[in-house]
RNA sequence: GGGCGAUUAGCUCAGUUGGUUCAGAGCACUUGGUUUACACCCAAGGGGUCGGGGGUUCGAAUCCCUCAUCGCCCA
């Protein structure tokens, strides 16, 4: 390519959308076992009813950044991606455009809707895994899973039968919580409880046969109507004349006791609680410990139903509008307060969630829970950040029973068929094999399958991907294979706190009793990427920006760039698009540097400099000390940190000091040695930022050399450590100090860089190299270096560490200027001084403190103390 | 109500085992700059009593206690 060709700014989009299909028609991204050693990556499998949102944006980059660091470490690199099938979410979805189309679900039957479902599915369920091929994610697209995949519908089945025989799986009438929107039963861990407004209603209710009346406290004045007790606290004397007696429920005017109970708190409301067993945990307990009724008055839609008497098929929230006034008229409402409670929403559908009674599925926990609580706390499984193994600790200790089943049709079915119309039941993978159980334990040999029936409910979509780092590689039916046999347990996975619980927890569970095995090594929590007030970016808030979009605008590899910086590991991203900015504006630096070497006309006849032959010196070390930090921060699963190595290492390191010392004169041609030092240097620094940017890596790494076809970046070998000389990146430190004072002479001076300075050295006590000389002279814009054994008049003045540097400005002193910078300079150092006298005039230190800190503080006195005689003579000089 | 975590520069965060000038980085800010790779840039700067108080120690951002504020999880 001639050189005219390379445009100025670097334009992302053609070159992303030509290496990811170059990565890809190779088969790049393909994985299959082999005798190299295997990294596997499963992706969270995000919801088939989801477009990719921020949250998606940051996880799968730092899971692309890993899966290609250790690809190119050499290592079988193996990223699993898929869906899951999101029962309650999808099933919305689905009846929702049946609705729209004038289908009612209730009009079809489970094959037809069925059907529905995975048109559905086929049509809008890859969209994200399309949309992750635009952020570069380099998944092993052949392995795409999906939790309701044939394969995987029976590794579900297999399991909830063999938990079942295992005598694990229950069913039993609990207290679950009901989501009326969705019309199923949702586990703990899917109810959010947020505090909202709203009042306690104080409702006088006529105790029988007097004409006295008790008055209790509700937020829910509708529930009266299923009321069956209501309660005092036994110590409360405030309420001893009422033991025994009966009142009558509001409007109904049904009759129930009053009952005691230690439950009932004092002070709350006043001291008399309404129990109404169907639609209160609480109330549910009190209520079986009284033998009371339960009278359930609401339709699984959250509307009245005939027990309730009173408004029948009406809204449970519009029957509590409609019942204040009814009560008012009645005399029953004392008074209402404002209130501020706890409310229980679906995290679906938002809908508050009914405690409602139902027969239901339930996974035991206990015993199950134990190993998977081990394998965290002693490190097998470990947390980024660490922190997080204190709350995993607490929920696995206080783990409750799973309730496993959902009342809808789009997900697996609970393979337990129910024996005629009873409620007797078997639990088998076919109805065949069913009938065979069936007969067995009802005695009835003649039993065929049509008195068979399967139970209609679906199991809770966790309860498939609990097992996804096993099922993705057919572990379940087939556990021996050698897929799993290989990339089992895998490495790392990266999601977000939020679904510890749900997801986590219980891959490890799952591992532990299908495998004996861990799923994966390490859990790299994520942050929540939230906007600028720290509000969570939500699709209703209208508070995130469209991930493409910002792809379009400033490259796959600038926004992953942008969201990296800014993330550490479980700690919230607050995203801004100043971020994607400086991660464009970094691409462009690459691409400027880039044009810099490139466009070098080499001339293989001519000398290398010295200052260039100890630039590349210094370069190679520099790094060197970088890739061995940087492999440090990946280690530690640091990867905010380690992208900030990369990117101080190119921007500041080589393009500021490396390019800028080995830049030839203008229109002066570049000599060979250099030039290729320079270039093997850049192809390193491509290696090392490949994995936050995969894209201008592979562009450049293919412009900067000809190179064979499948001669790629992300193949490329990681780059080693190399030895590297620490006195040397030391002295470069000592020599940067120096270039950058000369600077500030001519800033605070206003001296042109076309005017030459001289530069006189008075070494200090550590002497001064002049290894660097060719350097400082050069970057310095320095006609020469000179040792000299005097202080000099008429000059500027700095020192760095002990030796003092003097620059000629005939007369162009301001001493005034001068004296005032230097006082300055005295009163800091004197302070210093006094601070470390202190310490070592005090006994106790010095016996104390280990030798070496002792040391290093007679060496900060001596350095002082020569600073400060420096400083001294030089104010002495100015004065005469 | 129970538990966990946090509080360091204007903002977002590092700071590992208490000890090198350890008080840092990026962004933002100020000042100067048409030094032909890059203004999506270059150079030079300013800025924090490490939330308050107490304690341990020769020595505390780091360990302990306490108070305040905030966040998350659970009930």
């Amino acid at each position: 390519m001639s050189n005219q060709e390379i445009a100025t700014t670097y334009n992302p989009a053609s070159a992303e959308d030509k290496w990811y299909k170059y990565w890809m028609d190779n088969g790049f991204f393909k994985s299959t076992p082999d005798e190299r050693e295997p990294y596997c990556i499963v992706i969270p499998p995000p919801n088939v009813t989801g477009v990719l949102h921020m949250g998606h944006m940051l996880n799968n980059s730092i899971q692309d950044i890993l899966v290609r660091r250790a690809r190119m470490q050499g290592k079988n690199a193996c990223w699993v991606p898929g869906t899951d099938h999101a029962s309650i979410a999808t099933e919305a979805k689905v009846v929702a455009k049946l609705k729209a189309e004038g289908i009612d679900k209730s009009q079809l039957t489970r094959d037809e809707f069925m059907k529905h479902a995975w048109e559905w599915k086929e049509k809008h369920g890859g969209i994200i895994l399309e949309q992750l091929k635009k952020l570069g994610a380099s998944c092993d697209w052949d392995r795409t899973s999906f939790t309701m995949d044939e394969g995987y519908y029976e590794s579900v089945i297999d399991t909830f039968i063999d938990l079942f025989n295992k005598g694990l799986i229950y069913r039993g009438v609990r207290m679950v919580n009901w989501d009326p929107d969705a019309q199923t039963a949702v586990s703990d861990e899917e109810v959010m409880h947020t505090e909202e407004n709203s009042k306690l209603y104080y409702l006088r209710y006529k105790i029988e046969g007097e004409e006295e009346f008790v008055t209790i406290a509700t937020t829910r004045p509708e529930t009266i109507l299923g009321d069956t007790a209501v309660c005092i606290n036994p110590n409360d004397d405030r309420f001893k004349h009422l033991k025994g007696k009966r009142v009558l429920v509001p409007l109904i005017n049904r009759s129930i006791p009053i009952i005691e109970d230690d439950y009932v708190d004092m002070e709350f409301g006043t001291g008399c609680l309404k129990i109404t067993p169907a639609h209160d945990l609480n109330d549910y307990e009190i209520g079986n410990r009284h033998g009371l009724e339960s009278i359930d008055i609401f339709n699984d839609n959250g509307t009245l139903n005939e027990a309730a008497q009173l408004f029948v098929g009406v809204d449970r929230f519009e029957a509590r509008k409609q019942i204040l006034p009814e009560l008012e008229k009645a005399g029953n409402i004392v008074k209402i307060e404002d209130y501020k409670n706890k409310v229980g929403r679906s995290e679906r559908t938002s809908a508050v969630i009914e405690p409602k009674l139902s027969m239901q599925w339930f996974l035991k926990m206990e015993d199950l829970s134990k190993p998977a609580l081990e394998v965290v706390m002693n490190d097998e499984v470990q947390f980024h950040p660490a922190k997080f193994k204190n709350t995993y600790k607490h929920w696995m200790e206080n783990i409750q029973d799973w309730c496993i089943s959902r009342q809808l049709w789009w997900g697996q079915r609970i393979p337990a068929y129910y024996i005629g119309s009873t409620n007797d039941f078997v639990v088998a993978k076919t109805i065949e094999e069913a009938l065979e159980l069936a007969k067995t334990k009802s005695g009835n040999a003649n039993l065929t399958t049509a008195d068979l029936h399967q139970e209609d409910d679906v199991m809770d979509t966790w309860f498939s991907s609990w097992l996804w780092p096993i099922a993705v590689f057919d572990g379940i039916a087939n556990p021996d294979n050698e897929e799993i046999n290989y990339y089992y347990p895998t490495n790392d996975l990266v999601t977000a706190p939020e679904i510890m619980f749900f997801w986590v927890a219980r891959m490890i569970i799952a591992g532990k009793e299908y495998r004996k095995d861990i799923p994966f090594k390490n859990v790299y929590y994520t942050g929540i990427v939230r906007d600028q007030q720290r509000r969570k970016m939500s699709k209703s808030l209208g508070n995130s920006p469209d991930p493409l979009m910002l792809i379009d605008k400033y490259g796959a590899d600038g926004v992953r760039v942008g969201m990296l910086l800014c993330s550490p590991a479980g700690g919230d991203l607050l995203f801004d698009e100043a971020l994607t900015e400086q991660g464009r504006n970094f691409s462009n630096k690459i691409w400027n540097a880039f044009r810099l070497v490139k466009n070098w006309e080499v001339d293989a006849s001519i000398d290398q400099p010295a200052s260039a032959k100890v630039g590349v010196e210094w370069m190679n070390a520099k790094l060197d000390q970088s890739i061995e930090t940087l492999n440090d921060h990946f280690d530690k699963f640091r990867l905010s940190d380690a992208l900030m190595t990369v990117y101080r290492l190119f921007w500041d390191d080589f393009s500021s000091w490396y390019l800028e010392i080995v830049k030839p004169a203008y229109q002066q041609p570049c000599d060979k040695t250099t030039y290729d030092a320079s270039i093997e240097i850049f192809e390193k620094l491509l290696k090392l930022l490949h994995p936050f940017m995969p894209f201008i890596t592979e562009e450049i790494w293919h412009l900067i050399d000809a190179r064979e076809e499948s001669d790629c970046i992300m193949l490329a070998q990681w780059p080693e450590v190399g030895k590297y000389n620490m006195p040397l990146l030391t002295q470069f430190e000592d020599t940067q100090a120096v270039i950058s004072e000369i600077r500030t002479v001519r800033k605070v001076r206003n001296i042109s860089y076309k005017d030459m300075l001289a530069l006189h050295v008075k070494q200090g006590v550590d002497g001064f190299n002049a290894a660097f000389n060719s350097v400082i002279i050069k970057m310095g814009g320095l006609s020469a270096i000179d040792i000299v054994d005097e202080k000099m008049d008429n000059a500027a003045a700095f020192m760095v560490k002990t030796s003092e540097f003097f620059i000629p400005l005939d007369g162009n002193i301001d001493v005034e200027a001068e004296m005032e910078k230097l006082s300055k300079e005295l009163a800091h150092h004197k302070g210093f001084l006094k601070g470390v006298m202190g310490k070592l005039s005090n006994e106790k230190f010095v016996n104390s403190a280990p030798e070496k800190v002792v040391a290093i503080e007679r060496k900060k006195q001596a350095d002082a103390e020569a600073k400060i005689k420096a400083i001294e003579e030089q104010m002495a000089s100015l004065k005469g």
